[in-house]
DNA sequence: TGTACATCAGTGAACGCGCGTTCACTGATGTAC
DNA sequence: TGTACATCAGTGAACGCGCGTTCACTGATGTAC
């Protein structure tokens, strides 16, 4: 059962990978230590060698999801000319898909309830990851209007915006009501950027 | 043992009210019927006869939640004129108290995500509130910008970012940095209703 | 080259605990006679 | 008016279960001699 050295990371990864989708579908309440070590091929004993507590490992996730999140938006935001980049994000940031997969999608809109009620280690990783999300935005929009009197305001109100319509469309059962909510998010943060 | 009429009404209604305040702290996953009826001055044992399960309790407490809140939002946005009133709501709702006081505050930056994780009746009475949350909101606009293309957009627009700014206000350890969000949110806020 | 031993990622039984839910019971009071 | 009984909100013991965490153990392989 002795493995290379890089053996142990790349297991810890895998429990990494694994748990930040359960824990954006579930909430970090709703899924136990042996349920996240079976999905990543484990039992539930090796836990510890990996991680301080399920705490710890919720923290961990979270700092995962925030680069895996960046990666993506990064990506998207590169596509043809600012302008047109930007417009891709809001519209894939607000679209169905995104509402229908939470699991893949962005943690401030699906864990930030739960992060507000953890202590210290969760509150920092999502901390660091906002602050990450919205210098990428702010980054951006000076490209695109670079005469806007405080970027850096703007892309924290959008930001907030966007996850805040996506958390409540995905919090309603009737589907015309959480399309709407998308709808009117899509066509007020393109206008404040002036894609309209 | 035996009470008068109203009795088991009044009782549910006490459980229902201290037990709003300790989801909203603690998240719904965060405390047990046993510790919810406590609070309440009961024992564990009497819940079934107010709630058919914890979900229904849930269910239930949401839409509690957002009664308390609407008449809030409503004697809010009546102080003054109906500019003066908007800007006190945003001022209160993305101020520092709110922040820090979810147990009394605004379900839909307190609860939304834990919501999306729900099945039917607690989607719904999320969906309830949240729409009548818009509608009022709508009416009031109507009130300060009657030539506005798309109040009930701009509502719901304007309803998304200040959640979702409350909710990752909450989600950071950093102050100043939360501090910054809501600052953010209540400057573009009040100027996309023309309170600038 | 062959053997003995150390390493350590991962296993699985066990821990105490609190969870949601059920149910036989209590006992003060309203109602029937 | 006085007694027997029905009502039913609330009690508390008990249920099976999954939780987070601990720990003695396994066993394949690298290293020492």
């Amino acid at each position: 059962m002795r493995y290379d050295a890089s053996h142990k990371e790349e297991t810890r990864k895998r429990i990494l990978a694994s748990a930040s989708q359960t824990i954006r579908l579930k909430g970090p309440d709703g899924v136990g230590v042996a349920k996240l070590m079976s999905e990543a091929g484990l039992t539930h004993g090796g836990f510890y060698a990996h991680f301080k507590s399920k705490e710890d490992l919720v923290a961990q996730t979270i700092t995962e999801m925030f680069e895996t999140t960046l990666i993506h938006l990064t990506r998207t935001l590169a596509n043809g000319t600012p302008s047109q980049g930007l417009r891709l994000y809001i519209d894939l940031y607000l679209g169905r898909d995104h509402r229908d997969h939470p699991e893949t999608g962005c943690p401030m809109a699906a864990l930030s309830g739960d992060v507000a009620r953890m202590d210290a280690a969760g509150k920092q990783a999502f901390g660091r990851g906002l602050s990450m999300m919205h210098q990428v935005i702010t980054e951006h929009l000076e490209q695109i209007e670079p005469k806007s009197v405080d970027t850096a305001s703007l892309a924290k109100s959008l930001t907030s915006e966007m996850a805040g319509a996506l958390a409540m469309a995905r919090a309603t059962f009737d589907d015309e009501q959480a399309e709407s909510i998308l709808a009117s998010s899509r066509r007020a943060v393109k206008e404040r950027v002036g894609l309209s």
